[in-house]
DNA sequence: TCGCTGATTTAACATTTTTTTTACATTTAG
DNA sequence: CTAAATGTAAAAAAAATGTTAAATCAGCGA
């Protein structure tokens, strides 16, 4: 699904039907706020920005979907007016994906939007952690050690990705239980120290980079590597 | 050392050049796969690399050295062309630590060079504290000792920071308390005499820098340096 | 809804590591 | 020289972690 913010009703008519007719699945909105009511719906896999609008400005919007986890990833393509360049370099600072400059043709669009979203795509497969002989992919959320798949639970997953993402860095079991299970726990539990074993045991002999940090937590990285 | 990873010849060369001439240390390459042959040999200190090339694009090689452990944290500067609004983001979002439009002059290059080589050396002295042979890791807890790896408990590790944080100043045992008991005990214990024992212990000939001042407390530095 | 399945948490106990205490030796300041 | 401070080693105590098994929970198909 793409959402395309555009206030000339003209332009913005012209763009849902054309993408509509070529296998794509658009919807238009003609401000801001119609926009987010819709965002926090449906998340769509592609916005098409103006910068010039009624209520709020496109880079703003742009912003906003950048500061928000749930939104940072989707892909943004600006549509701005020749003249602006400022907005134009400020947009891509933002972090929008590609813009395209009015007047602009259908055809140019779209291919636009093919290119943006083929890159996407691509980044999102690449979304890989490595360390060693282990392979970590956040979107398929599968491990392999060695090219064999290791099956592990949510939990297990999270907090092998969690200690991948901090390689030789300390993390304690609260902030661990902080990141994962999503509280601050004050009293004791061993829920931590648990699910360290079992990932422990399903990683065989690799489990020898999950380090026991005595009296802080746990760590990935060997000792005796910088 | 710093690699530069450029296909054109001509701009290699000249840049290979201009380093080896204003005190660096530099080696080019005109691919990927020879890139990648040698930093399995030596680690750079930093990598200039240009987005295109024949064999893989730049932003994909540096995925690649993000997602290993090895190489991460090399600081990475892209050559991008003019146009190429797009890699240039997502360089920038891949982590890439600067960007340089060609074409370039080398003032501007190796200026750029030198910010980023300083930043990162400041970011790395940021969770590391060093005196003379000895390199406390904040982060991943290690202590290192002329590169060999030192294990101190929880207590051991503290004292030794804090004393390295206090260099030259005289910690009484009862801000030490203090600061890493978390209490303010007022009647007498060993403990803090204990653990400097064995603090000094494990620290070998190194602890020459621990000094006992007598009816104070104890202090990092040696009398006669300053 | 019920009962099944696998995941997760809790609980109990074993083991390991760290920390503190103790007791005595040695050093230092006055 | 003497009293107070510090060094040191070993024992004792405490705390942290490993490990296993049982209890609980959540999702799902019948």
């Amino acid at each position: 699904m793409i959402y395309c913010v555009e206030d000339d009703i003209n332009i913005r008519e012209l763009i849902i039907y054309t993408l509509n007719h070529t296998g794509f699945n658009a919807k238009g909105f003609a401000n801001s706020k119609e926009f987010f009511k819709e965002v926090n719906i449906l998340k769509p896999d592609l916005v098409l920005l103006d910068i010039m609008l009624p209520d709020e400005n496109g880079n703003d919007i742009l912003k906003k979907l950048r500061s928000n986890i749930d939104t940072v990833k989707i892909p943004v393509i600006m549509l701005t007016a020749k003249t602006n360049e400022y907005d134009k370099v400020v947009a891509l600072d933002q972090g929008a994906d590609d813009y395209v400059t009015k007047p602009f043709g259908m055809m140019e669009l779209i291919s636009r939007i093919k290119a943006v979203l083929r890159r996407s795509n691509d980044k999102i497969k690449k979304d890989l952690l490595t360390y060693k002989e282990l392979n970590v992919d956040l979107n398929s959320h599968e491990v392999y050690l060695n090219d064999t798949l290791v099956e592990l639970t949510v939990k297990e997953f999270e907090l092998l990705s969690n200690l991948m993402k901090s390689r030789n860095i300390v993390l304690t079991r609260d902030v661990l239980l902080e990141k994962i299970w999503g509280y601050s726990f004050d009293g004791e539990t061993r829920t931590v120290d648990v699910h360290i074993r079992s990932l422990r045991k399903k990683l065989g002999s690799f489990s020898h980079y999950i380090e026991t940090v005595h009296g802080l937590g746990y760590k990935l990285g060997k000792k005796d590597e910088k």
